[in-house]
DNA sequence: CAAAGAGGTATACAATCGTCTACCGGCAAT
DNA sequence: ATTGCCGGTAGACGATTGTATACCTCTTTG
């Protein structure tokens, strides 16, 4: 699997690397494969398992540790601080996710070229990941953030976009380090923008008795 | 060209179709495609050339077109209709884009394989494509759409999370034929939120003296 | 009218591929 | 104490691959 990983990430994507590669890479024979796995794709579900659960431990430890917020669950209740917390949740989470793939760019850059590939077992499983990684979010989001009148739904609708417009953001930001700063901020910003709405659709007044301004990010 | 588009639909991606593949499949001998191209990359370039300007000026002939659209350039104004037509445009173009993807599965599918595939070649061709649909969708929207206070740099940076967020709305499009009429409303929504996001950054209380509600899709 | 080039073909070669059959050591369980 | 499985190896197979060289036939250009 490792064998895998790295072959796949720097030249081809995990359908088209042969099987004797792959054993040649891992100092093995061949035939070694089989004893372990029946097809590639069985190979590459295995590896996005084992990846993508770490990929959400990392997360969720990284969301539950207290000491990087910066306020309190006890600050919550109208949508002005529920903005402000908006804003601060926006930018750790997007810190936190965008030092992850950082951290991981090869398995993040083949777990994507996954998402849209030829084969439809990885396909599904990849879109599982991010369900899953969606739902977190949300989970997370309803605890903490108490924004009034976004229901669940609004809420899980929300954070699958936030997730799907990440993957493209993390691209970005593996293939053009000198912008780091700038791709960050317009995370951010979209973020931000999309809670923005949310709360303009459902209680427009309540922004503006609040007297908070979209930040200059 | 033709070949390369259909066996890389039904089956692989581009890269990883053998040359002799291709040849078979378009009934000439394998060394023929030296005649013609150098690499797969070159290849690749030339079919994503010809289907983006393709998907390019199909987009911008149904969006120019007059008679599918409601409302004439003359409403423009006050920030109510503003919304107004956003909701109509949102709705135009996600069927529009949506229908576009419908009728050219094989070149959508292929060529969005290509935007997180292995060949950096293909990859930044595919990025200046979507580069190249959000500028003519800021364009576009520039002219029609008449929001207050929001400037043409937040303009092209929500047409470009706009594009990229209908690259997944596609896929689901494509996959589940089931689910379409709520696809395109999930669309719809995530669009005229960020339009209401924009508005409220900037100018919340024209929201509130408007009395314009978000529409229940 | 000749030269050049563009598009297509035939043959050949070494390399790699996936997979089949057979063999082997170690460890666990009966 | 032996049986059986698990992980690994060896060798061989036919198929397929990318590419090189050489030859052919139109069309265009000088």
């Amino acid at each position: 699997m490792e064998a895998a990983l790295e072959l796949a990430a720097t030249t081809r994507s995990l359908a088209n690397l042969g099987l004797r590669e792959v054993a040649r890479h891992a100092g093995l024979n061949p035939n070694t494969f089989y004893r372990h796995f029946k097809d590639f794709d069985e190979l590459g579900v295995a590896m996005l398992r084992d990846l993508g659960t770490e990929l959400r431990a990392g997360l969720r430890e990284r969301r539950m540790h207290p000491a990087a917020r910066g306020f309190r669950l006890s600050d919550i209740g109208d949508p002005a601080t529920g903005l402000d917390q908006a804003q601060e949740l926006a930018r750790e989470s997007v810190g936190l996710v965008l030092d992850f793939v950082m951290e991981h760019r090869e398995a993040y850059t083949v777990g994507i070229r996954e998402l849209h590939g030829p084969s439809p077992v990885m396909r599904k499983a990849m879109q599982d990941l991010l369900e899953g990684i969606a739902r977190d979010m949300t989970e997370d989001l309803l605890g903490v953030l108490k924004l009034p009148a976004i229901t669940p739904e609004e809420m899980i609708e929300i954070a699958r976009v936030i997730v799907r417009q990440m993957v493209f953001f993390s691209m970005d930001y593996l293939e053009q380090p000198e912008r780091h700063a700038q791709i960050k901020r317009q995370a951010e910003r979209f973020i931000l923008l999309l809670f923005w709405g949310a709360l303009a659709a459902r209680a427009p007044e309540l922004i503006v008795q609040s007297g908070l301004r979209f930040p200059e990010l």
